[in-house]
DNA sequence: GCGGTGGGTTTGATCGTTCAAACCCTGCGA
DNA sequence: TCGCAGGGTTTGAACGATCAAACCCACCGC
């Protein structure tokens, strides 16, 4: 392989010493017009990129956010970390940034994992996903100084409030309670909600946008919601199995849940029993929505990654902000997510419109 | 953020040059042990690291492969890539290799970014993903002498045999032969294959399994085969559909499938049929299959990013090797898919063992 | 006694860039 | 005329590692 121009090649061929070389790609508003003309066409003309590795060697910075590839594909719905992956790739290109991936066995692991990261200056920042309560990586990104942003609340968490943490996440109380406006709206009353059990964070957030939205048009009491409610584990056959045996009771008329995997499980059960114009809304908007025509709310990955980088780098910004640098105010960002409307949720059988964020 | 210690902290603790302390990293076998013990207990308790940069810069290598992420999350078999990419990145770990990604908005723009990431000498190579005919990021990659390996053939590519373009692939024919001869090892006749439209490299490949194992049982003419063939567009509804008009002719009692997606559709319409004890088997194991119960035929991706690494590096090389240190013989590799077995091909209902590659 | 050998270690140069400071020039006011 | 400001550019050093060559020294054979 031919040897690669180097800024010292540009400034040879332009006449320039390799500093103003520099400054056109890193400050082209302090040199003169006509120099940054001619040095730039130099540029276009040898190929030139500077090297990386020697950039980051210098300047101490990485440009890179790692994250880590999470090996629990947890039932259907595992596929929007791949989206937000994807979104945040794409987002984080536009701001000059890379994502480097890695992989972990264990939690210490991926401490371990972290702590080589930042040793060997390979990345300036790390987004984490799928945090849970008391996750040890929270304290340990801080108390190392590593600017990081996570896609999760930390629920109920000491953190919560302060810019040490910042972090961005979906707002599934607004997201199911639009979903069920939207049935509300299309005139059925008996809107049943099929969730996870009591006690998950995300699960009873998404809960809650159900019951605002039944109270603020009926007048339900506790009692009378929690009838209307099923709770099942994350799981298609569990789902399915559970609403095989609710729907003969003739309780409910339609079904708002907690997860496409278990808005999958009602589907079939619907579908075997010959339930047509049943609505079945899930969340996440999975590919498997798509394919079998479920109505979704969507997470909006790409709004997501958007705001994750706005978080750790500042609206504008080109670079990645210490936690010292972070006022409380924009540490934290809740995205509302948006209803697809597919067939599932339709009395009669429409296909839905052509263009839609679930994909093609 | 307090500086981290350098090579040079490390030597002048422990009493040595520079050099030997690169050396018991890189080369400990030319350290006498007793120097080499002494350095690593400094370099244990200092916590040093190497800088990545700064090796980089100096070796000329990155350590670092670079893979697209694509955006076309291709109904719900995209997440075989994303198992591909998560098993790729822990491989990659094992062998002291990063996996950078990057996203494209079209090919042109995929080929400005290659370039980018060449000249940046960010990247010792690259893989690639969904290849097709007359692919022109393979001539681009040979021709810039850029390494590469890709996951899928090059079908009926002039470069498909030489060692320039190293490539690892599934062996759909193997897969779908194995799923044939599952279901008439219990004993069922007549088997339909549901397949693409003729004329993808894949779906032809695939099928020639179900018709290689059907002619080795039965004595069928082509034409027969072509009558248990159904041939639908990669879609859940799609298959649906035309497995609804399909079963009441009853002409087969059970379906191999191209796809999990076309799959899945066939489930759905055995389901609303009643047809229980009717087998489909899909193809990628996604996760939908498994939530579903659905069989299907499981690509592997862990064998498959080993092997990549393999034809990239070497059976044992910690470098990647460039295309002229290749050999033919050690260019190519097809892998062998598993069938995992579930409810949809038994013709009782039994759960699937616990252990099972297709997640948990 | 002297040259050769080879394992183990050190030394100086180098990778390609940016930082910090120095430099050069022109214009301007005292 | 001189000093000074300041835009534009150049120069030398530094970032932290590895490469290539030199070095040291104990040992061996003749």
């Amino acid at each position: 392989m031919a040897r690669f121009p180097t800024i010292e090649d540009v400034a040879r061929e332009a006449s320039v010493s390799r500093q103003t070389v520099s400054n056109v790609l890193n400050a082209p508003d302090i040199v003169r017009e006509e120099t940054r003309e001619r040095v730039r066409d130099v540029i276009d003309r040898l190929g030139y990129h500077p090297h990386a590795s020697a950039r980051r060697l210098r300047s101490q910075y990485s440009s890179t956010i790692a994250i880590r590839m999470d090996p629990i594909t947890n039932g259907i719905s595992g596929s929007i970390l791949d989206r937000f992956l994807h979104d945040l790739t794409a987002r984080a290109a536009e701001r000059g940034m890379r994502v480097l991936l890695f992989t972990a066995t264990d939690p210490a692991d991926e401490l371990a994992q972290l702590r080589a990261l930042r040793d060997g200056a390979d990345v300036d920042a790390v987004v984490i996903t799928s945090t849970y309560y008391g996750d040890p990586r929270i304290p340990w990104l801080i108390d190392a100084g590593m600017p990081f942003v996570s896609f999760g609340r930390p629920w109920g968490e000491e953190h919560a409030e302060s810019p040490d943490h910042r972090w961005v996440d979906v707002d599934g109380f607004a997201g199911v309670l639009d979903a069920t406006r939207h049935l509300i709206g299309r005139g059925i009353r008996r809107i049943g909600f099929l969730g996870w059990p009591a006690g998950s964070a995300t699960g009873d957030d998404r809960r809650r946008g159900w019951t605002t939205a039944m109270r603020e048009q009926f007048d339900l009491t506790d009692h009378e919601l929690e009838l209307l409610t099923v709770r099942v584990e994350e799981s298609v056959p569990g789902a399915r199995m559970a609403v095989e045996k609710l729907l003969p009771l003739r309780l409910v008329d339609a079904l708002v849940c907690v997860s496409d995997s278990v808005a999958l499980g009602a589907m079939m059960a619907v579908t075997e029993a010959g339930r047509r114009g049943f609505p079945v809304i899930g969340f996440d908007n999975t590919p498997v929505a798509k394919a079998v025509g479920l109505s979704s709310v969507d997470q909006r990955t790409d709004e997501i990654a958007a705001t994750a980088l706005d978080l750790l780098m500042g609206e504008q910004g080109h670079r990645v902000l210490t936690a010292d640098e972070v006022t409380e105010r924009s540490a934290h960002r809740l995205v509302a997510p948006k209803l697809i409307v597919r067939r599932s949720s339709h009395l009669t059988v429409v296909e839905e419109a052509g263009s839609d964020p679930g994909g093609n």
